[in-house]
DNA sequence: AAGACAGGCAACCGCGCAATG
DNA sequence: GCATTGCGCGGTTGCCTGTCT
């Protein structure tokens, strides 16, 4: 419906950028800014489409973009943002600095998808494959419903944190002063697709990690023996609770600060394995810690509930997730109905209950950290 | 050495959404 | 309210390069 042909005009060029467009590209950002990608190649003496211009700036030429092997805390992060959030490339790059969407999607479908399918993992589910066999009907849908639970939440915020951004661009770009967009460039040009909050990490397995698996009371949580997971039955509501508020608006160290650019690789998948090999006694060093605490607005919850992916079946999230910060600040406990007695967190042995319903998800998430770090560093997988 | 094959990645394409007139 | 425009996203393609035979 009214749209305008892009790059099936006739004359403009198609294919790879040759130096000498990208000098000519460079150039007139540099000096001028992209305030229309669709005037800019006729300004800039381009004989491309302004969305040809566009990806190519940045994808490619953008100054502020990381090249070169990503690091293993950075597919970890591919890995645990994508079992969350699917192909939402866009989202996932939120979360790593100086990445773009399609250097992670052709990462992922080049590398880690194939990986995993080595592994026996489903890469669209990242479930081991014969996963339908271990697990009930039940104890799937289970499973589905709360990690669509929190993946919902994620793009809510993903989105809201898309606007503020588009917000203060169009703030931005209220000036015309190209030093500012220089500038811009230069020192948060990474935020012209990030949100302007601080760059962010697996805030939702961050959460996961300190509010639902450390809920298991003595049992499951003392398992995993972090210190924040220490609860007990009693201590655990307020704790688990206030990881839960805190996931509500979190916002740490970049994955950048927290380490997450070290050089690569097979030393520290090795070194990892080894670490996890030992125990997965606390999956929270892998997660910095919980810090600051933002209110909830209300808008991040307005729109993009709709269920966008295959990995994130529709649902009232926000309802779901009201009632629990509710049935939490009242003094029920969400997460566990057993208390202490559950076992060492690898099985659902109690019954039934929202304890089995917690237990399920943390065996889950444990499954694919372990199947993740605990593959031989030697192996051709790696 | 050369052809075949596979993997990796840059770029293209089409669609959806938001903004605007 | 509708049409149009512009941008961004995700899927896909095709070229380039490295490896194998």
């Amino acid at each position: 419906m009214g749209r305008s042909p892009c790059c099936d005009k006739i004359g403009l060029k198609k294919g790879p950028w040759t130096p000498e467009e990208d000098q000519k590209l460079l150039a007139y950002i540099e000096e001028h800014g992209h305030g229309s990608w669709r005037a800019l190649p006729s300004k800039a003496g381009l004989q491309r489409c302004g969305k040809s211009c566009r990806l190519r700036w940045t994808n490619y030429l953008r100054p502020d973009i990381k090249r070169g092997k990503f690091s293993l805390q950075e597919e970890q992060t591919i890995i645990q943002l994508h079992a969350l959030l699917g192909n939402r490339w866009s989202a996932i790059a939120t979360h790593l600095p100086k990445r773009t969407d399609n250097e992670i999607k052709n990462y992922w479908n080049t590398h880690l998808k194939k990986r995993l399918a080595k592994m026996g993992i489903d890469p669209v589910t990242h479930k081991p494959k014969n996963d339908a066999i271990l697990t009930s009907n039940d104890g799937e849908s289970k499973n589905a419903a709360n990690l669509s639970h929190m993946a919902q939440w994620e793009s809510a915020r993903l989105e809201a944190e898309a606007r503020l951004v588009r917000q203060s661009k169009l703030r931005a770009g209220s000036s015309n002063s190209i030093q500012a967009q220089n500038s811009e460039f230069a020192s948060t040009s990474s935020q012209l697709q990030k949100p302007v909050v601080p760059a962010r990490c697996l805030d939702v397995l961050k959460a996961w990690n300190g509010g639902v698996w450390s809920a298991g009371g003595g049992g499951g949580g003392g398992e995993l023996g972090s210190p924040t997971s220490t609860l007990s039955s009693a201590a655990g509501v307020g704790e688990s609770s206030a990881a839960l508020l805190e996931f509500v608006g979190n916002s740490f160290g970049s994955c950048e600060d927290s380490g997450m650019m070290k050089e690569e690789s097979e030393e520290e998948w090795k070194r990892a394995a080894e670490y996890r090999s030992e125990e997965i006694r606390d999956p929270i060093p892998f997660m910095p810690g919980l810090q600051e605490t933002s209110s909830f607005p209300s808008e991040w919850a307005s729109e993009s509930m709709r269920g966008n992916s295959e990995h994130v079946p529709s649902g009232n999230f926000v309802e779901k997730f009201t009632d629990l910060l509710l049935s939490t600040s009242s003094g029920d406990r969400p997460f566990s109905e057993d208390g202490g007695e559950s076992d060492n967190g690898s099985g659902s042995g109690g019954g039934g209950g929202s304890g089995d319903y917690y237990e399920d998800n943390k065996n889950y998430w444990n499954s694919i950290l372990n199947l993740v770090n605990s593959s031989p560093s030697h192996s051709p997988i790696f």
